[in-house]
DNA sequence: TCCGGCTAATTTGCATGCAAAGCCATTCAG
DNA sequence: CTGAATGGCTTTGCATGCAAATTAGCCGGA
């Protein structure tokens, strides 16, 4: 572990936030969770300054606390993760891609069929993940690949931020078929250098997860990362 | 002065930094920082580990770098920032604004009128920026406001960033009267909530700026602030 | 001249001390 | 009983010490 303490304090401290560990409105002492962690406060604070920096804490007068979401942020979380991503697939396709990595989408897609038809959820999220990088970094864009990845630290607003959903809901399963769809039309339109259509496409992928989060906010109590957005009355 | 030390370093060096006053590639340290500013160490990292977070230094093994941009960076950086606002004022179309917010614009619309008319090029700097920040307020939502914020850190991309270039140009003074024709649709389209035409609008708005890069690139001398940009071949 | 490796000088990451500021709870006036 | 003031406790912001790591300078060999 030649990792830096305050790299580790800040997994850590992310971690516990997105989780819902941490509630919205926590307050965050510095000195707490110095000695909680076994290093000292300078590590820590570096820690939630960046916090800070991606929007998930605020800092008043004296202190940190875990920012809470209205509903209505997380959907324009997800929106500005869609809107992004649009971008970039539409930057993508503008410029035109190689041969190769339209295999290499393709063959990603193979693998995504296949994990969604066996049902394997685990493993669905973690290539889902994979391939809306793949595709972002398609963009050639430094600055968009960094605010895409700025963007999925959002509560909810990742490409694959339901696990916990998983196989129950049947219309999960559905919106898992749909959103498939979607990936084998963009990476088509991205192909025919169709920018505009890769974008819309997107954005519509984007709000796919609309409908997860209201599943899952139908479901609370199984989905504790809603601890984080505020109950609305 | 009961401002945190931190803030000020923040401010200064991001001040030196988009002015061009320090040059990409230029290595940060904060103990020499710290003593030419008279302070410790301490708060000049925590404004280090901002601009980090901000994107205009990069932190390797041991220390921060001043970041350098490659000209197609900052063109991205400008439509980014296009997106962004295009991204609110669609919000806004869509949601609806008050009569006194249209006033309000309409006010602000003649104010900019004015001082094009009479060539007072910082004072429309000024309006020009509010402008844009009242725009994106407009819709509404706390996280596009502040990624919207954020992406005007970027060197050029903020709306009013070529304050050096001013008066002489011809080409720019054209560029000040088809930014304020795309102001005026802007309002109209936002007023009778067609949001299409005002995110369309204000992408367009932003590519005005590509060209006013290219105008300050071709006189390079004169735009200090330049010295971020990697001199391409 | 150019290059590799050695030592010395900085510089960073982390720990910790300290004054000032904020927060809490109790007390006291109305 | 409500609300303001007071005092103590906690916590932050900043300074600084120190070990480990990195950089720079220097020298000798090809």
């Amino acid at each position: 572990m030649t990792e830096p303490q305050w790299k580790s304090a800040l997994y850590v401290l992310r971690g516990q936030i997105v989780s819902g560990e941490l509630l919205g409105g926590t307050k965050l002492r510095a000195s707490h969770l110095a000695d909680k962690m076994g290093i000292s406060r300078t590590p820590i604070s570096e820690a939630l300054i960046k916090l800070e920096g991606e929007g998930l804490l605020v800092r008043d007068k004296s202190g940190f606390t875990v920012r809470s979401f209205a509903l209505e942020e997380v959907y324009d979380a997800i929106d500005l993760r869609g809107l992004l991503e649009g971008a970039a697939v539409k930057k993508a396709a503008q410029r035109g891609i190689s041969d190769t990595d339209f295999q290499r989408l393709n063959q990603r897609l193979a693998e995504l069929d296949r994990v969604i038809a066996d049902g394997q959820v685990g493993e669905y999220d973690q290539l889902n993940h994979d391939f809306h990088v793949y595709l972002t970094a398609l963009s050639d864009s430094d600055i968009l690949i960094a605010e895409v990845q700025r963007a999925y630290r959002f509560p909810f607003a990742g490409p694959s931020a339901f696990p916990t959903l998983a196989a129950d809901s049947k219309r999960f399963r559905t919106s898992l078929l749909i959103g498939q769809q979607h990936h084998q039309h963009i990476v088509e339109a991205i192909y025919t250098r169709d920018g505009a259509r890769a974008f819309a496409l997107m954005l519509e992928h984007a709000r796919l997860a609309h409908d997860n989060v209201s599943i899952a906010s139908s479901a609370r109590e199984f989905t504790p990362q809603l601890a984080l957005v505020k109950q609305s009355r």
